[in-house]
RNA sequence: GCCCGGGUGGCGGAAAUGGUGAUACGCAGUCGACUUAAAAUCGACGGCCCGCAAGGGCAUGUGGGUUCGAAUCCCACCCCGGGCACCA
């Protein structure tokens, strides 16, 4: 017989083709009635995040998909019509920062690196239903983009206003809170952030939140990311209570989680931000000091500012305000600790019962009156943070327990007029526009007259303007274009001007998941009865660094859209699967660092099966993982044993017959091999459910061994049984070498076989090693009987040689039996 | 500081619900076969210590605990990674 190699580059263009020119992974949305009459199969959406087009694809990408395909192929198998798209967020800063220096058009540079990214996945064989493929940045996209913006807008859940916003000096644009990172610098340039006042455009989110924590129950996620969601909404449970400024007669509303401490307000504290901080100081000895101190706080960065480190500051505003539950008057101040964006801007101070109060009152050697004791009795340190009984308060309250007190001291408010129970989130409104080029445009139009003007929808989409410069100048590059920014309102026909500034490009993102379910719609965004077809998600994959933006914004998008009644449903991604990075010698790989696998040279070196194998074996998949070439051999080794004795065995057993299956009256090595393959039927079925890839390809890779050890000893039946399952088995993850690998055994294509199923009989024994131990220790094993009684067990255990070298002349205490494992005898 | 994950051989990692000698599978290593030689391939051996062996002792970050039995459960601590961080 001929030596046969394993050949990857044949191997795997020759099934790519089949797959392309049969157009194997399209599905086409059932029309309603039949999805209604007829037993539809069940169907399943399975969606990677879709890439940003940079360059070319890099190993993230490799296993993000490798992961996604794996799930699709698997639910294709057990029945499902499956869904499983791809397509471009093609909008962004990288491809305009490029074009500012080398003066190629983004259009230009994202359409080669979108072709880069559409060969490569290809090339790994991915099954992707590449009818539906759409790109973020295409207009036929956009238009649509559009129109949602004009949805949100009409219902009052896009707004501008003027807002102190980050703004990075280098990219010269508006960021969101979300894109600026722990130590304030820009989550792109890594330029520090400023802050400007400007006017933006936002979308309402902050309504939302609510429902966005309360809908994080009904989804199964994993539970750390909803955990950041969480904590990102960040909803605090208290209280708004008035303080009054006598003098000015002005009342200010401060929200607290914890009005049982009210008695103990000593001082009162707003933001530099505040617009009443001036106005409070003036005319009083401390105006310029005031003054001086708010001007210098805006120029702080929040990085500066958000030290928590950092010593207190601040300056008397010269007033006071009343305390509502007792009418002490306690001095104002103002004081960058507080921030304007969270609350109403202003605080009152506890200093006895809050670390920032305390600080800020010993800095300022202001009063500290304990107003909470331990309920033990016991002298507490302050501030003291914990729960207790009050004390110091007013006779109604002294002595109870401060959650009780908390409960009566709102319903007071309550009654008397001066404040109530609140609710207060973290969560702010998401800032959505960006002084770029590149990204979807803004229709609106601005008219003198009129105001902000929505474009008509049939007059979208609103296209971007051809430009000669990208570089921004502190507006937008597009107010450049001025035939473009030039126009006539299309309220009173009046000369007006376009916005011109674009959106984020996670407003793109936020909506894709809709589009690809009806992807060529040209009259609408989609049609309600092919969301109602594919829609929610069944199964998200993507990098956990989008655990907060893109899937909160996503999940927004969804409620508000379904308010406006153009969706169903209100949760995109029913399950959430976030995969670990790859790294290279243990950190992130990086241009910079030279340590940078591109997945188009392994692909060259071994072949994507191999890449897709060794991505998913080398750990479990949620996980990081190092990337080793020495395992990528391994994982190549691997691939070829299997190939190369499954085309012998082929070769032994020709002709291919469709059938393939194992010899019921199998005994010996047949046996033992058809037990085998049933064991990893049954292993690999397990794992393929609860992403455990790695662990199912090891399975396979035993499955091939023990072939292998019985190549000789096995009837060429069992073998060619054993090695097409393993083949089957192997489908997801290596859906080249497997298709191949089938074929030849049956001439039939795996991808159309349904996912095999193990025999449950040959997955039990009738006999197994019974593990003797005395006082826990393992000091013998015995061939014990599946049928066995405890008794038999018993018996089996105190022959054995060496348990009664330990067990001899000891008292026996106790005997436990675990049938089907083990007998534990204690002596002494 | 708070909230999540993790600490298992030389390395990546296995081990639903406590139950085989924990270390599957792969990498690296050692030895052997084939070869003029190498590569490729195939086969064998690999936790540590004592012992010729049978066997015994010690081993899942550290220290305690629960249990007939703990990588797995509980308590305390140490280390690593991630998220949040003056959010009142």
């Amino acid at each position: 017989m001929s030596e046969r190699r394993y050949d990857p580059h044949e191997i795997e263009p020759r099934w790519q083709s089949v797959w392309a020119s049969e157009r194997t992974w399209e599905v086409d949305n059932e029309p309603l009635e039949d999805a209604r009459t007829v037993v539809a199969p069940p169907s399943a959406y399975v969606l990677e995040m879709l890439p940003y087009p940079s360059g070319e694809p890099h190993i993230g990408h490799l296993k993000t998909y490798s992961v996604g395909d794996a799930i699709a192929h698997f639910h294709r198998r057990l029945g499902q019509r499956v869904l499983h798209p791809m397509g471009y967020d093609s909008f962004g800063l990288p491809a305009e920062n490029h074009a500012i220096k080398t003066g190629v058009h983004p259009r230009v540079s994202t359409a080669e690196s979108i072709a880069s990214f559409q060969r490569q996945f290809r090339s790994w064989g991915i099954s992707i239903d590449w009818s539906r493929e759409l790109a973020t940045s295409d207009p036929s996209y956009y238009r649509w983009t559009q129109w949602i913006f004009l949805e949100l807008f009409r219902a009052g859940l896009a707004y501008r206003r003027e807002a102190a916003v980050k703004w990075c000096p280098k990219d010269q644009t508006v960021l969101a809170n979300e894109q600026v990172d722990a130590d304030g610098r820009c989550e792109r340039c890594g330029a520090i952030v400023e802050v400007r006042q400007l006017e933006q455009w936002f979308f309402r989110i902050t309504d939302y939140a609510e429902r966005l924590l309360n809908d994080l129950d009904t989804i199964d996620w994993p539970e750390h990311v909803k955990t950041m969601q969480r904590n990102w909404i960040g909803r605090s449970e208290g209280a708004e209570v008035t303080f009054r400024c006598q003098e000015l007669a002005i009342d200010y509303p401060v929200f607290t989680t914890r009005p049982d401490t009210l008695f103990g307000a000593t001082f009162f504290v707003m933001a530099p931000e505040h617009p009443d901080v001036l106005r409070l100081a003036a005319g009083t000895p401390n105006e310029q000091a005031a003054r001086e101190y708010v001007n210098t706080s805006l120029k702080e960065s929040n990085e500066e500012r958000g030290n928590a480190e950092k010593h207190k500051t601040g300056v008397p505003l010269g007033r006071t305000v009343t305390n509502p539950v007792n009418g002490e008057q306690i001095p104002m101040y103002v004081a960058d600790y507080v921030l304007m964006e969270y609350g109403t801007g202003a605080i009152m101070a506890v200093p006895a019962h809050d670390e920032r109060d305390h600080d800020f009152a010993v800095t300022f050697g202001l009063p500290i009156r304990q107003v909470i004791a331990p309920a033990d009795g016991s002298e507490a340190e302050l501030p003291y943070i914990g729960d207790g009984v009050l004390i110091n308060s007013h006779s109604d309250f002294d002595g109870i327990s401060n959650r009780e007190a908390l409960a009566a001291i709102v319903s007071w408010l309550d009654r008397e007029g001066k404040g109530h129970a609140s609710v207060n989130y973290r969560l702010r409104d998401w800032l959505v526009s960006r002084q770029r080029y590149w990204g979807c445009p803004i229709p609106i139009v601005h008219c003198e007259r009129c105001g902000l003007v929505p474009v008509p929808d049939e007059q979208l989409p609103v296209e971007l303007p051809e430009i000669d410069d990208y570089l921004p100048k502190g507006r937008s590059p597009l107010a450049a274009a001025e035939d473009w920014v030039n126009t006539r309102c299309p309220n009173c026909d009046g000369p007006a001007k376009r916005e011109t500034d674009t959106m984020d490009t996670f407003v793109d993102s936020s909506w894709y998941y809709l589009r690809y379910c009806d992807a060529r719609n040209e009259s609408a965004a989609w049609d309600p009865s092919a969301l109602r077809q594919w829609m929610p998600v069944d199964q998200y994959i993507g990098g956990v660094e989008h655990a907060i933006l893109h899937l909160m914004y996503a999940r927004f998008f969804c409620k508000a859209l379904a308010d406006l009644g153009h969706l169903e449903f209100e949760e995109p991604f029913q399950a959430l699967f976030t995969q670990g990075m790859v790294t290279k010698d243990g950190s992130k790989m990086s241009k910079s660092r030279g340590n940078v696998v591109s997945p188009a040279s392994i692909v060259e070196r071994v072949g994507a099966d191999t890449a897709r194998c060794y991505i998913l074996f080398v750990g479990p998949p949620d996980q990081d993982a190092d990337w080793s070439d020495e395992g990528v051999d391994g994982v190549y080794r691997f691939l070829g044993r299997l190939w190369r004795l499954a085309a012998e065995t082929a070769d032994r057993t020709a002709p291919a017959q469709p059938e393939l299956s194992g010899d019921a009256g199998a005994e010996g090595d047949d046996l033992i091999l058809l037990r085998k393959a049933h064991w990893a039927i049954d292993k690999v079925s397990g794992d393929m459910r609860r992403f455990a890839f790695n662990t199912a390809i090891s399975a396979v890779m035993e499955l091939l061994n023990d072939s292998s050890r019985l190549r000789e000893s096995a009837s060429a039946r069992t073998l060619r049984f054993a090695l097409g399952t393993a083949a089957s088995l192997l489908f997801p993850f290596a859906p080249h070498t497997s298709a191949d690998i089938y074929e030849r055994f049956t001439g039939e294509r795996v991808w159309e076989q349904p996912w095999p199923e193990a025999d449950e009989a040959l997955l039990e024994r009738d006999v197994y090693e019974l593990v003797c131990q005395v006082n826990g220790k393992v000091r013998d094993r015995v061939q014990a009987s599946t049928e066995a009684s405890p008794e038999q067990l018993k018996e089996l255990c105190h022959a054995a040689a060496n348990v009664r070298a330990h067990v001899d002349g000891k008292e026996l205490v106790k005997e436990i039996v675990v049938p089907g494992k083990l007998v534990n005898l204690v002596v002494r």
